[in-house]
DNA sequence: ATAAGGCATGACGTAAGGGGAGAGTCAAGG
DNA sequence: CCTTGACTCTCCCCTTACGTCATGCCTTAT
């Protein structure tokens, strides 16, 4: 666990860019001392990697936020699209290169626009965005969000992360025992409740989003215990697959 | 003549930038129609076009305005500057791409983040910024802008080029004839007292950027007559080799 | 135990415009 | 001559992503 002092000497980030990351929402730190300051873990700091990544392409923090709380979230699809956006301002930037030596050496006379164009590159961020918040699983989400103050967000966050500590208790069980599939069902109609629609196909993405190794997946075991965080994926999937 | 809508067609640069460049001094427009309307020339599409270059590189307006203004300003070693720090921020992104793509590979293991890393460019930034603002007759000219409205700032404009439209009436006698002579002292007055302490050796660089074929050679030409820019520096130089 | 330094919250400031209100202006057609 | 629609002007408030104090508690080393 790590102050906000050394996550800033580790990241580069500003202190009170974290203070900001934090009321905004779109960076919480993992825990809070006792005293009320903040504390960071490694999953903080993956998370604010990709933070900055989107971040370093001028996508709106909100966005960031919303993008990586998408349902449909997708770490390689969003790493394949943060690649081309990258190379296309490299490309801008040559073109700057191109214009600012052609000055130099033509003089005055050499009058030209173009390079400073980003419609391109804007276009393929408008679709990059729209890519990800375009379904209506989404839209929902953040519709519901809208109405909500920081503390009602934190008591959903407890009370879904109350549900997924659950299945540690039942994960010496086999993955499809009644008492699992009851939870996930309970899952299920929370998350439909509170955030968005929870259908099947979501709530299997979901699952492989907690067993994925990232955050998700320390945050729930650390709420748990080891394994909560695979034992609810496997058992997610098994009520899927028994719908 | 120009109009703001097709300036900003022709360049991309949106109306409201435009009017917010005029406000804050950036870029004014050649010249107002009866109604109050803004009119742009080509001098200040070149000048836009320095504008920006700077902006692209994150530059403060404040800090463009100065450079654009500033009575050391050489466009070649601007330009190399440019060059020089968009090459740079190329190298930063190539940094970003190989991130991402170790990211994608790697998966989330890989945490680093140097690439996000900007001092090396804000610190190059930062000495530019520096070589462009350093000089006494800046800081003093800084200074003195400090205090005066933007009707002040007007009018001494409309004072400078009234004493450099000056020369056309004397543009077909010698350059170093008593009467030119006597108007390039007072020209040397009049910056010295309303804007920097106009040594010789400014005064001479005045010359040039006056004759350079530049924004400023079109300004003072429209507004004294053909050939007017060319004879004010040649009598400036011929004043300065007497003195 | 006392000072120094880290941390928190809160309020205000800033840069570079965006967006809209309300009103004047210009060109073309009826 | 008049109207209409597209432009333009000047306020003025809004926004984003923090920077910058101010003020007060927390922690740690001496």
């Amino acid at each position: 666990m790590m102050t906000v002092r050394e996550v800033s000497a580790k990241t580069g980030v500003s202190v009170r860019a974290l203070h900001h990351y934090d009321k905004i929402g779109l960076l919480k730190p993992a825990a809070l001392s006792e005293a009320g300051y903040r504390l960071y873990d490694l999953a903080s700091l993956e998370r604010l990697q990709l933070i900055l990544l989107f971040r370093e392409l001028q996508f709106p923090l909100k966005d960031i936020r919303g993008i990586l709380e998408s349902p449909a979230f997708d770490r390689n699809r969003a790493l394949d699209q943060q690649i081309r956006l990258l190379k296309l301002r490299r490309e801008h930037l040559d073109n700057l290169i191109a214009l600012a030596a052609g000055i130099r050496v033509m003089g005055v006379n050499h009058l030209s626009f173009e390079p400073f164009d980003m419609t391109k590159i804007d276009e393929y961020v408008a679709e990059a965005r729209k890519s990800w918040s375009d379904t209506p699983a989404y839209k929902e989400y953040e519709q519901r969000r809208e109405g909500r103050t920081r503390e009602d967000e934190a008591a959903l966050g407890e009370g879904l992360m109350d549900l997924l500590a659950g299945f540690y208790a039942l994960k010496d069980g086999p993955a499809d025992a009644p008492e699992a599939r009851a939870l996930v069902g309970r899952l299920q109609s929370y998350i439909t409740e509170h955030f968005y629609t929870c259908t099947p196909e979501v709530l299997r993405g979901l699952g492989h989003l907690y067993a994925g190794g990232g955050s998700f997946t320390e945050n729930i075991d650390a709420r748990g215990g080891e394994g909560t965080a695979d034992f609810a994926a496997r058992a997610i999937e098994a009520y899927v697959n028994l719908q």
